[in-house]
Formats: C-alpha cells, structure tokens, sequence
DNA sequence: CAAGATTGACACATCAATCTTG
DNA sequence: CAAGATTGATGTGTCAATCTTG
C-alpha cells in the first residue's frame, strides 16, 4: 500500500472535504452575525448552555460540548459575560472549578437567533442531502470523531439518546 | 414540514458535523506547525501551486481553488514571500492581475511537508472510513459544495478528471 | 463603473505562562 | 504535583476602504 500519496479518489474526497471545512464557517458566521451579533461558536456556546439542566455548565463540561479547549472558551465566556449573555460563579462541590450560566438576556438571544440559524443549517447541509445521505453522514462524522476525539467528548457519543442538540429546549 | 426545528436525527448529524469542523483545522494545523512550520491553509497554497502549469496562478484562480477570498490569500501570499515560498509578479495579460509563483525554495518545503501531512490525513480521515463511506462522503461533498459553493469555484467540480489534488505533483 | 488586488483596523484563536485548589 | 481555569502576547482571518486597470 502506498501511505505517502493519495490516490484519485482519496484526493477527490479530501479535496472536497476541505472545501467544505474552509467554507461552512464563513457562512454560519456571517448569518449569525448579521441576523443576530454572534458568531456562530458564541451561538453553539449559548445553545449547549440553554439545554442544561439549571442552564448550567461547568467550563470543563462546556469545552468538552463545544470541541473547544478552555484558553478558547474562557475568552469567550469574559466577552458574552461582558454583553450579559452568562454569569460565572465558582462552583460550590469544588473551589478550581467555574459554572457558567445562561442569563435571561442569553436565553432571549439564542430563541432569537435560533430559527434564522437553523434555516440556514437546512439550506446548506440538510437541504442538499438525500435522507440516506443524512444517515451516512452521521455515521461518517462518528468514525472520524474516533479519531478527532478519542475520549469522546461529545456527550452525544456515549448517550444514544443524544440529548444535546443545537437548539434551544422546547 | 417543521423548518423551526431539527429533528433527533438530522440533530445528531449536524452536531457531529460541527464537532468535525471544530476539529479538524486544530489538527491538521498543529501537525504542520509543529513539522513543518506552516499553517494547513499556506501548505494548502503552496501544494495548489505545486500542481499549476509552470508553478504559477493568478490570485483569483489561487483564491477559487482553495476556497479563500481575496484579502485572506493577499496577506497569506504577502507571507509566504517573506519567507522565500513563493514570488509575485505583475500579470503579462492583464494588468490589474498578480501571479503567484511557487519558487525553488516553496517546493522543498511542499515536498518535505506532504508525507507526514498526507500521514495525518490518512490517520484521522481516510483510515477510519470504509471504502463504502469514503465513496459516500465524496459525494456528500459535493452535494453540499453546490450549496456552499455556488459559483463551483472548486475545480475538481468541473473537471471530472480531478487534476488538482493536496499533494505536489510527482 | 466593474474587476483584480492590496491594505489597515479590528476581532478572534492559540500557545505558553500563571494562579488557585484538590 | 495534577486539575480547573484564566490571562496576555502573538498570529491569523475578516471587513471595509482603497487603489489601479480594463
């Protein structure tokens, strides 16, 4: 086996792949910050945190849910703290620890932002795809994310009832 | 139809997704930092101009092929000639156009930095998919680059030959 | 006036260093 | 000393403004 090319249809995959990781973000950031002043890693921060129960997370249990490391997720804790989307207290059960906390304003936001988001979700993943390929998507993201993510963050991975999800509870 | 909302399953797709495109830019990052001393996206560049006819491309057609705009690829290439990869010069034909051109320096780095790139890709993507899945996901690919990319900018869209691939050529 | 490209200001991510508590 | 979390410095992306040529 040759491990150090790719062949023809490995490169049209990946190649494809790329394109599809360089240019998804651009668009779920500038919907979001046009229709609502949030980029979209700041959405799926207040989205996680609106399904929790008590609206609650510690910041270790946040990184985990948003694929982020915690240098990432405090700055971005201080700044949604700053425009009063969350509050941060020290968590009682342990001193190292921080919960942070959706604020009425922060939930206000996300039901805000939800529908425009989710619309443009449909329109460019879930629209174009036939519902077989939804099914093969889902299992293609679980096998890479055993490698992306070995301890298997995402709660997702090891709850087969899969309650986390990028909305706001019903 | 309930376009609000997503269902558990398209929930648990579009979730792994975002985790995916959390992910892997991190890795594939740090892999070519730490080896090679590039960013994903500038060994991106210098492999698309590894595979262009006389190593050379117009800062348009360079911008479509890896999926970036204008002002990105501008302070991108700006870089890469500081540090000797690449040359640009004044378009022949067209006066407003620039082409960027991979010099003696740029492809000895393409060239030392692809194996353990291609080894990363094939560890944390290639590997952990079946033939069937990689099949799959190409055509996922492009089902959601005709949303995402409108314009096909890609050029493996069009040319079913697939010329242009993440690897300099051999 | 549009197309090609560049620039500068600002925002965000990353990394290493740091601080505190278990 | 490890775990949880924060901070500051640095690098990169984005957006709006600008410049030049077709």
């Amino acid at each position: 086996v040759e491990t150090r090319w790719l062949n023809a249809d490995e490169r049209a995959t990946w190649l494809r792949l790329v394109a599809v990781v360089e240019l998804l973000p651009g668009v779920l950031d500038s919907q979001l910050r046009r229709d609502a002043g949030v980029t979209h890693f700041e959405y799926f921060v207040l989205a996680m945190l609106s399904e929790a129960t008590d609206h609650t997370l510690r910041m270790t249990s946040l990184a985990q849910r948003t694929s982020a490391t915690l240098p990432r997720l405090s700055h971005v804790i201080r700044r949604l703290e700053r425009r009063g989307f969350v509050e941060r207290n020290p968590c009682p059960e342990d001193g190292r620890a921080s919960n942070a906390r959706l604020t009425a304003a922060g939930w206000d936001e996300v039901v805000a932002a939800a529908p425009g988001h989710v619309r443009t979700v449909r329109r460019n993943v879930l629209d174009p795809l036939t519902p077989a390929q939804l099914t093969q998507l889902r299992r293609i993201g679980e096998a890479l994310l055993t490698q992306l993510d070995p301890e298997g963050r995402m709660t997702g991975l090891y709850n087969p009832a899969d309650t986390v999800g990028d909305a706001p509870a019903r």
